[in-house]
DNA sequence: CGAATACCAAGCAATCTAGTTGGGATTAAA
DNA sequence: TTTAATCCCAACTAGATTGCTTGGTATTCG
């Protein structure tokens, strides 16, 4: 029940954009150096959040990426599904496949909504914003 | 951030055990079989659960597995992590590796604390018991 | 003895992950 | 107008993982 990179450096790099809020756009490049990624793989997830409209980017020299909202507008689980699609432990339960045969009648589904209704609970209601002022008062 | 099918094919062969608790040893066929699983793949996970003293097994004709205690002292969180391991949703909080450079200080893994710990609380207070409970309620 | 079972280890095709590679388009500044 | 910096896009790929299958051995009941 992993993540995958994908959300992990998502979140990471969005941290870092909200704490750059603000101060125009941010160069792929500098995000990638200062949380440590590969430019290139990051630049496959900026096109994700980009498409899922948390991202803004301007092109050309001294170009770049900025978060489209404000950071406590932005939620953890906006940055997530952008790049994870649903955070369903199974695709019987994130709301688009309805392939099992047992239908609703299936004690497993009902365990398998409760820990997504439990996962989507916690990253909804974190913003970005959270995530700095979390951050700050446990340093 | 999905299961793989050990986690979801072992909850639903579990339930199975623990409707059919007290009834002796069920053979590993007759469970594949009731949850339309692989018999060969099943097996393994099978290892996996009486490894962790979830199950319990009659060798030789007429043997089978069965739970080794009663199904509201088995939880769910306890057959998940036989199979899947801890449930976190990064090596980063999974309490066995350490290896993040930033240690404690970073807002992401703060995220993925909350997440696992609102996991590990659902799973944990659902025992096979409440599976079958809960199962009959919606029926 | 023979059938039914648990137990064990290895092999494997398909898919997914975590990138890399190689370009093109756009724009600020010189 | 050139140049450098940047975003944008698509294809490729090595390695790991998943979800099994295969082929056996050991044990026990009738």
């Amino acid at each position: 029940m992993k993540l995958s990179t994908k959300g992990r450096y998502g979140l990471m790099a969005m941290h870092q954009l909200a704490q750059d809020y603000g101060q125009g756009p941010i160069s792929l490049k500098s995000v990638a150096e200062k949380q440590g990624l590969s430019e290139n793989y990051l630049e496959q997830l900026f096109s994700s959040l980009k498409k899922d409209g948390l991202l803004t980017s301007v092109r050309g020299a001294y170009g770049g990426y900025m978060l489209s909202r404000a950071p406590n507008d932005i939620t953890v689980g906006q940055v997530l599904r952008a790049l994870e699609g649903q955070m369903a432990p199974s695709e019987c339960v994130d709301g688009t496949h309805h392939s099992c045969s047992k239908g609703e009648d299936c004690a497993t589904k009902l365990v398998l909504v409760r820990i997504k209704d439990s996962i989507d609970q916690v990253i909804d209601s974190i913003t970005l914003n959270d995530m700095i002022i979390d951050n700050i008062e446990i340093e």
